[in-house]
DNA sequence: TCTAGCGATTTGAACGTTCAAAAGACAGAC
DNA sequence: GTCTGTCTTTTGAACGTTCAAATCGCTAGA
């Protein structure tokens, strides 16, 4: 009953879209109508084609579709380039959030990265010259960020996560909302008994350190609770325990400290233990960004929703690229406490 | 004087090479030489040709030449399946430096994963079924690892970070000679004046934790030190401490503590801060894996070189997708170690 | 003058896919 | 028996690139 000539592909020589036809006694374009308009077909040859498909592991090759449609359907994400450990730490809780959400989302991401500190711009448009990538979602923006500008005017798609500061009118991105943050905290805490709530964070003028600030004075008032002595240093361990030491001696048992990063609750941590305050029953200690170091201290921590966030990027990309108009506002996410020891009165942690 | 008709394509819309042959009034074929061949043309037309690319920022689209050359120049590389953060956390800087290195290499790497637990060869199987990759770069691979032999089974080519243990035939690997490291920082000890050196590292039978502990022993012997106490813990801070208390109580001053990570090694450092035990002078400490955790502490640190490693299997890829014959055998790179005050007798460190 | 040879350039085809349009099959209406 | 419409399937072309082969222009040798 005539076989099909050809041998079927090997793993290595993998399937194309012929094969499957000449398997399936059709034509190239059914085969894919059958992927990806399967009402087209009627039910008796949708079953052949099926079965070919499966019997050779056809899957339409990424190259030939990218080239027909002029998408690649990658999205370029730059990595560490400013500063040399620090920023990757924060960045790739992001990038591996992206990567997963990307293969429900029928993309996938291309990190790249140099190490010299200047080229930045450079990356981007070797990228974009060659069609690599059809999206950039850039992290990390501050005041001064030629990226968007650069982006904007060689009308390059791109989304943001954390605000474009210099350009208002751009609503793609994504941030998380700090102060909400360090309000649900102070609430936490609020409820957990704890009278006051002190508060460590960054030098003025960061941007997301004033946000979490003004979340802790804003909900300080909201619910009840007596404002701590406020303290202020770098993302630097000694420079922390420097303030924290400032902070904490200022509080009596009862208090906590709310801090703008986990780093900053480590300080404090370090701090407890050389005074030989209980951790939770007599001093209270949340952090933010929900690291690995804060659930190693059993840290109460302010955690962001990464998977969320990434989530909404690879949507805000895909409005992009569909030609839609962008959202009105830009999307804030609300980070959540994860509850542990540090930040509650009940019982003595069991490590002294 | 017969000015080009089209105009130039804009910023979205990229030159293409027929864009470029027009302009030049040469061939598509010429302009291809042009950039890949420059010695076949005339000097006259090379010119020619160059000017054209330039003005119109010309640069070959990938999803083309991949279509052409059935390749992508795209690596996979798996992240985040295995744990929730931990994984993430050893895998990062591998995955920043891969990124960084690939630049350079003119590939790029696409990182994968996905949240569930289980699937783990199905991204594999879905980045190779629709050639979105040539090839893999697996890490953290463990005995029982069924990654290589599907791999191998299905003709994938793929380079591993990790020794392939399960197969010792295999030889495209890169891995850290762990023992060396500990041997490194053994001497560094003895030099510095440290007349014992005890170890804490995991439970036997992990194969990185075994040879790190290895290294160390053989150490001892050969600079002429004394041999500790060990202790073990598994990679958690709780447990470390109380892993290291029991190896710290039995330590005069003037001994150190070396670990096999840097956890460890930062609860050996909570341990002194409690007996109140100078940091360096009387107690050295030195981890393991060059983590912002043990920068943050001042504590030395034996550091694994990212880049070099990256570098390293890059190169392998390329080996793999030559079809050049694999090396005899696995490469092993040598880690150093970042000499910091938590292994210097000599002065206290300015934070008690 | 013819031809062989060489270097520079062009032509034609192919990589795998999908869009738009054409063609075929078949039913019901006139 | 022809026409119209609908549903299914096929055809032709194009996306941008590069390989292999063909062509062109020129010089040197017969």
């Amino acid at each position: 009953m005539g076989q099909v000539p050809e041998d079927p592909p090997t793993a290595t020589e993998r399937a194309t879209i012929s094969d499957v036809a000449r398997r399936a006694r059709v034509s190239r374009q059914t085969v894919s109508n059958a992927v990806h308009n399967p009402q087209r077909l009627s039910l008796e040859t949708l079953d052949r084609v099926q079965r070919a498909i499966d019997e050779l592991g056809y899957r339409p090759q990424a190259a030939a579709q990218s080239l027909r449609h002029q998408r690649t359907g990658a999205i370029g994400f730059e990595i560490g380039t400013r500063g040399p450990r620090r920023a990757n730490e924060t960045l790739s809780p992001v990038l591996s959030s992206l990567a997963i959400a990307a293969v429900e989302n029928q993309c996938h991401i291309v990190p790249f990265g140099s190490n010299t500190p200047t080229p930045m711009i450079d990356g981007y448009r070797a990228m974009w010259r060659s069609r690599l990538v059809d999206a950039f979602i850039i992290a990390d923006t501050h005041h001064g960020d030629p990226r968007p500008e650069w982006l904007t005017r060689h009308g390059i798609p791109f989304v943001s996560f954390g605000r474009v500061w210099d350009d208002p009118t751009f609503t793609r991105w994504v941030d998380v909302d700090g102060a909400a943050g360090t309000a649900e905290a102070v609430h936490h805490l609020a409820g957990a008994g704890y009278h006051t709530v002190a508060f460590l964070g960054w030098p003025e003028g960061s941007v997301t350190g004033d946000d979490r600030r003004r979340g802790w004075a804003r909900a300080c008032e909201d619910a009840g609770v007596r404002r701590g002595p406020e303290g202020s240093s770098r993302q630097v361990l000694d420079d922390a325990m420097r303030a924290a030491r400032g902070v904490v001696t200022a509080l009596d048992p009862g208090s906590a400290v709310l801090c703008a990063s986990d780093l900053l609750a480590l300080a404090v941590h370090h701090v407890a233990v050389e005074e030989r305050r209980r951790i939770g029953p007599d001093l209270g200690i949340v952090g933010f960004d929900g690291s690995f170091l804060a659930e190693m201290h059993h840290l109460s921590t302010v955690e962001q929703p990464f998977a969320l966030i990434a989530d909404k990027l690879l949507h805000l990309v895909r409005n992009a690229l569909g030609g839609e108009s962008p959202p009105v506002e830009g999307r804030l996410v609300i980070p959540s406490l994860i509850d542990r020891s540090s930040s509650s009165r009940l019982e003595p942690p069991t490590l002294s």
